[in-house]
DNA sequence: GATGAATGAGAATTCATTCAT
DNA sequence: AATGAATGAATTCTCATTCAT
């Protein structure tokens, strides 16, 4: 009885779980295709298959509808990197995973690629707090590898740490910005080693240096 | 009397062209403080000192208000970026001209700069021609300055241009991000010749080259 | 608990259709009242007790009301004509009982017949195609009637059917009409069969025939 | 000087006059087009080429328009159906010249009967004592006519009057109504005599009389 | 008289959120 | 837990009317 009750108690847990990551995937494409504000609830309870009203059970309102994607999905993208990262043993294979990691999990799932850089990336919706945290995930990639680096040789002394983690940030994030709007159409992981190189050469010619 | 006249439509032109100005200005104010969508008219009404109403002889419709801002003072900008890299004489020089003039007028109006980057940008609500139009002036600038480079021997030669160019903007896209994020606390423009300088040498040691 | 299930889904279904109902029956009464154009969204939820709101939940838009009117309340009038018509057993019988049962359906319902009369019938509003399909109702009755008359040789036979429709529906209007316009202050109805004998022999003198 | 300036005032007055006009004949083709309630007086003033401030140094306001329409179009075509009636020498043929006058009228001024029919007709917007004044003058025609059939032997004895006038007056609007659905394609005024014919004879056969 | 920019009240409509069932 | 009907605040936009020039 009990461990039927416990059994019960494990698939409800699992259908809850279901649905409320129902929500939160439909929620995502709903938010892809139109913009957080055009989109609404009725549409994200449509496309999940529920009520409206049972959004409410699993989201405080529409924001935290982003809050917790943000909390849910993208943490466990970044986090991710990190493994990649750790996997490496030398800066430059550090940054050339943390790129490719980074361009393989947003073309995988492109919705969220598009929810992350339009909606949650510049926005002040979001607590400025967790994008802060999360900026720190990639800030300290960043640092320790360069730091790395710095040690190996591999990467220049005289460099600003925090100007490093926008150059290389805003470069990722355009690629992907610049494969968003031309609608997936190309293969966006192969541009990972290229652009890791203008990382580490720059567009300068060696020769004049 | 005809002088008088033509002083007199003179005179109301100007009043007009001020108040589609003060709207505009007022527009872009409440967008860069609230956002797009959270904007309401009455608000910009209310900062322009008009009546609601009086917007929508301006202004087709909310949307419009950002359309014609981009128009009248994105466009603006970005040909004044053409002349600053039109002076400079060598690859190099025009590239660090160009992002200094970016992040001058970006930083000299913070508003425009936070309109820019949150809502035009990201955004498929302007029609993407538009958007297409104004990064073409990016892209072109950059093809020249880069093509001259390799004439020139400054810039090496195997380089993917697409990827260049978003290589580049994405660096200075992300500064601008990130010192809209600290609300202008720091000197913006100060970061223009450190970053050129990854622009043109990369993270990497030259040692190693 | 099946049975008290239907029972519920049934009690639910009629206040559902209770709902509907009586917001197009405030509707109407605002639209008599005031006319459609001058009518609100706000008065007829107000009439109807409920809040601005839920009108749409029931009618696409303010329009939408005028055409579900003219589907639920006309059409079910204009279908009990041909009943009547049916039972008489002659043509000028059949007359008889279409302009009796006109009458006093719409003196019966002083509300649907201002409506119907000046919102309806002369508008564009409607799709064109409804009041046709109505306006053949009508049109088949007479054609109908006017057949069999000239069989039983009781109406002539030198008749263009398309203006001996006009001539009839014509004046039974204008004696609505008038009615309307009085302000329901006499009986409707003991109109009918003094006008159908108008109808039946003219205005001229039998003697100079 | 004197003769002048009284010249002066002719053309002043005569321009007034043809402002006035200008806007009343465009205001009924808007009219037409769209309906009372959904013509602007923007819409007015362009096609009447007269700013919109303009309309209201000569119009009330916008209803005042359709009164005034009703004053200066309407009564001086119905004016004239009284010529016509006073010329003809017995009862059916001013009967017959009224139709025939009012068909006519209508046919050469589509605009004008087409807001006489749908705006002026069934509306109480227009004080009800004009239409009722207007009304009169086709009431008393038909009295008089009526009255003189009789004299002569005609037309019936045993007619109540204010239904025979609606009895024609219906069948007149209702050819009207239709062919101004039908776009005017075809002529409204050979519909006279046969609709006339029928007044007189109804759609009785004689045979059965 | 003429203009037309400006006004702002007013209306339709949407939609996040609630809550009785 | 789930539903979805109901709510009504909020927002955009229109347009008759006014009035300074």
């Amino acid at each position: 009885m009990t461990a039927l009750y416990v059994l019960r108690g494990f698939i409800i847990s699992i259908q809850k779980e279901n649905k409320h990551h129902r929500i939160l995937e439909a929620a995502i494409k709903v938010f892809a295709e139109q913009g957080f504000f055009q989109s609404t609830i009725a549409q994200i309870a449509q496309k999940a298959g529920v009520a409206d009203g049972t959004i409410y059970l699993y989201f405080k309102n529409k924001n935290d509808i982003l809050i917790q994607f943000y909390d849910y999905k993208t943490k466990q993208v970044f986090e991710r990197f990190r493994e990649k990262v750790n996997k490496a043993d030398n800066a430059v294979e550090k940054l050339r995973w943390l790129v490719r990691q980074h361009l393989t999990e947003f073309q995988k799932d492109p919705d969220m690629a598009i929810v992350y850089q339009v909606e949650t990336r510049q926005n002040r919706r979001l607590g400025d707090q967790q994008i802060k945290e999360m900026s720190k995930i990639y800030f300290d990639m960043i640092s320790e590898m360069v730091e790395l680096g710095q040690a190996e040789g591999s990467i220049r002394k005289n460099l600003y740490m925090g100007l490093v983690k926008r150059f290389i940030i805003g470069g990722v994030d355009e690629v992907i910005n610049t494969w968003i709007h031309s609608n997936g159409k190309y293969d966006l992981v192969s541009m990972a080693d290229p652009l890791v190189d203008l990382f580490i050469h720059g567009i300068g010619s060696p020769a004049k240096k």
